[in-house]
DNA sequence: GCGTAGAGATTGTTCAACAATCCTGCAAGA
DNA sequence: TCTTGCAGGATTGTTGAACAATCTCTACGC
């Protein structure tokens, strides 16, 4: 609110407001917590590791109890989650974990291609301005996910290679962009548990997700963008490989 | 659920399907009616109308007694309303219309750039299968524009540019792009506020939406596509253009 | 076997109350 | 004059109980 009017040099002020970003970024995250979200962060952590399976029921009374809130505030948290697409009211009927199909996998990618094609084009334009060190994140999710595979954690590796994308679409700077993804991915998620063996799901994508990156990190974005659309072409036919031999 | 058996055409069959189909349509939008979101039918009207300017703060205990429903039913109306984007929350501080900048001019139009030109474009692909009446709804909305349009109701004009748009993401059959799309606008409906005079931001539109329904009409796919973009550019840099000498 | 009525369970909605937090105004101190 | 700290009031966050509306399931009669 207070504009400091004794600044001497442009330097000092230019710091000054860098640094009440991230203080206001800091703020934003604590005001986060509502009881609310925090029932919805452990419902959706139930949800997409599986442990409430797709057409699960979730009964009011009895989360009520196990999460120490309000029938209220748990409904609020429903709510939440249902935004996020995790949760299906069904009404007078209670709220269930969706069960998706084929024909969600193929919308889910359309949407995925669309998104992440355009992000990896649209660096191109933007190259100059763009930090080196905003391509860390993807680094770490690579290796994240490469070290999950030699420990055979594989759920772990399917949770990197999310936040890969995830992070992925981050370097378009477009907070709506990353909602959205954000909502696909949890979407996804869904799907994955259909899937017997997360192994064979996961697995091949390790190696692409590192080369997408070293095609980043060479800024061959055109190359990149045509080897993300068939990437993401390759995963969309295996989730529906392993649907229909399910 | 119960498949009738005993039929004799596989015509007369198909005419129960589809008057099944209407069936379920019409109980889905009784279902729809709830406290909630009737309550919320009846804010978003006063926010995309205007009668909520940007800013403004909804008080919960003014709202129970205007709209006669409780605090937690109203609650739960806000969260549909920030689901789409038109309501933000802060801990402790209550609900507000948000108060959009030029930032999200840019955000909002680079998606609609992505997801409309790729329908338009995506239409290409499945042309024969397309049927001819699938387009009527983007002829209502240009026919609705333009007479609204002699009639100098301009506010009107804007919601068939609107509907025009969604009708036009409705064509991929991507109910994710759906919705995407109707939030997308609900957030462009607020910026249209900050502009005094509707009739210059919406005029130039009327015809250029004809233009486009013409060349999706001749299967031009690809200079339709084109000519998408350069509108939404167009579109883009005029909102600019308004903020900025506000 | 089939349709139906009714009991029980679950969700939808409201209300009243209390706790936690924020905003406002004012006074004390540098 | 400006900042700091502290009430007091107002608003939101959350809870628990209550009742209405709806769904589900079972038992009954045919």
């Amino acid at each position: 609110m207070s504009d400091d009017a004794g600044m001497s040099t442009g330097e000092v002020d230019e710091g000054r407001q860098a640094w009440l970003r991230t203080v206001a970024a800091d703020v934003a995250r604590l005001d986060r917590s509502s009881s609310a979200e925090r029932a919805a962060d452990i419902l959706r952590r139930s949800i997409t590791e599986g442990a409430l399976p797709p057409g699960a029921q979730l009964s009011e009374v009895e989360l009520t109890e196990v999460l120490e809130v309000s029938r209220n505030t748990l409904r609020e948290a429903f709510r939440l989650l249902t935004h996020e697409g995790l949760l299906v009211y069904k009404l007078h009927r209670g709220v269930f974990v969706p069960e998706l199909d084929e024909h969600d996998v193929v919308d889910l990618y359309r949407l995925r291609r669309v998104l992440e094609v355009d992000v990896v084009r649209g660096l191109a334009e933007r190259d100059p301005e763009l930090p080196a060190d905003r391509l860390e994140p993807l680094q770490d999710d690579v290796e994240a996910a490469e070290a999950a595979a030699l420990a055979d954690r594989w759920a772990a590796v399917g949770t990197a290679n999310m936040r890969f994308h995830q992070h992925l679409i981050g370097l378009a700077d477009s907070a709506r962009m990353d909602a959205m993804t954000g909502r696909l991915l949890a979407e996804l998620r869904l799907l994955f548990h259909v899937i017997a063996t997360p192994r064979e799901l996961h697995e091949p994508y390790i190696g692409r997700n590192r080369g997408l990156f070293e095609l980043l990190e060479a800024r061959k974005y055109d190359q990149a963008a045509a080897d993300l659309n068939q990437y993401l072409l390759d995963s969309e036919r295996g989730l529906l490989d392993a649907f229909r031999s399910r």
